[in-house]
DNA sequence: GTCTATAGGCTGATAGAC
DNA sequence: GTCTATCAGCCTATAGAC
């Protein structure tokens, strides 16, 4: 039982890496098989299928991502706390495991997340909306700007470190690493920059109007 | 000549609706073939393989973006505009477009941009560089706050509007539109939000010290 | 549980008639 | 330029010995 437990495992982990670096299309059983030095016909024997095989790949990657995520965010933290602790979960979590964010990017792309939807619909539920609260909050108490969209202002807050992961190579090229993309240093600094750049665009100043500062795009775009 | 080059066009149009669909291992041949209407032994008149293929649909699509982004944005404006205006010129290329977000994507996580490097490389010197550009020019200017990395504001800037079209499904269901991704009218509302946003985040408070705000983060991440 | 052997289907690509 | 016919190889999945 522990022999064939971790067989099972080490099946997982090759598919995982091929599922996330190669795609699922061009991921054949005999490569996994190769990979995880097990025989091809033995994949068949712990999963049913190969869509099943990247299924619990899935569910493995994902359940990872909803315990380490949720566990670091306090709701009853002050907003501006929320705010970077949402920013710095992404990082960690994002960092820990390098092949993760591809292997998700690919699932949104290749089955616009249809495996994964549940789960990340209950991270929503969870991490999201305890992010846009944190930002009402702020808003009702006064920290924050109440101009912004609560729920646009959350997706520009969680867009900046996902949007360095999953466009890694053009981010790399951007940040002069070339397409291999930002080191993990390079995202924990970026992490301290975007939970920074938020938290200005989030405050309230109470001398300026936020809407009349950005006109000239405005009357660009009647 | 204007009947061959209808044909050679129709297979390239079938190639990059399939290929930022499915990918392109899971893109058959016959498939371009039944799509475009044309025999499939015929596809390989007009290009060597399936590989050169992609090449090319790849090229006129990144070069569809170029024309079009560059065309707008004026670096002689005044900083905020320029900021504004990549944001606008991003939201104009991506919704005018449907799957050309997903074929980048997918072009960036299969081949981790080989096949578009040199074109990114050179929109990177145009667009993000004229974009950073702004930003530190704002910053001397004293309109922008100094505290900020103009490198990492300009990926911060770029990010938000990239990630709610990469990340869609994602997006989509934070924004209750479900898995199917946020509408033409969502990223653009988006994107008036994400000019704004970035905006605020870039301004210069003469009140408060950019750094001391995000305290409680920076005492968590010694 | 692990292996060998192989079925059955689809794929990219080519030869050659018209 | 467009078509039919076809090949050689690889793929997922299964049957069955051990």
């Amino acid at each position: 039982m522990e022999r064939t437990q971790a067989t099972a495992e080490r099946i997982l982990d090759a598919a995982e890496r091929l599922f996330a670096t190669r795609g699922f299309s061009a991921t054949t059983i005999k490569t996994i098989a190769t990979e995880s030095k097990q025989n091809s016909a033995l994949i068949y024997y712990y999963y049913d299928s190969k869509a099943t095989l990247y299924r619990h790949v899935l569910e493995r990657v994902v359940e990872r991502i909803a315990v380490e995520a949720s566990s670091r965010i306090r709701s009853d933290s002050a907003p501006e706390d929320v705010v970077a602790a949402v920013v710095e979960s992404q990082v960690a979590v994002l960092t820990a495991n390098p092949h993760l964010p591809v292997l998700l990017a690919r699932e949104l792309i290749d089955w616009k997340a249809a495996h994964a939807e549940p789960a990340i619909r209950s991270l929503s539920a969870g991490l999201f909306e305890r992010l846009r609260a944190a930002i009402e909050r702020g808003q009702q108490e006064g920290t924050f700007s109440k101009a912004v969209n609560p729920r646009f202002a959350a997706i520009s807050v969680v867009a900046q470190v996902g949007y360095l992961v999953l466009a890694s190579p053009i981010a790399g090229i951007l940040l002069g690493r070339g397409p291999e993309g930002p080191t993990r240093d390079d995202v924990r600094a970026f992490g301290r920059h975007a939970a920074a750049f938020s938290l200005a665009a989030l405050r309230d100043d109470e001398t300026t109007g936020r809407q009349s500062t950005s006109s000239s795009f405005e009357k660009a775009t009647p």
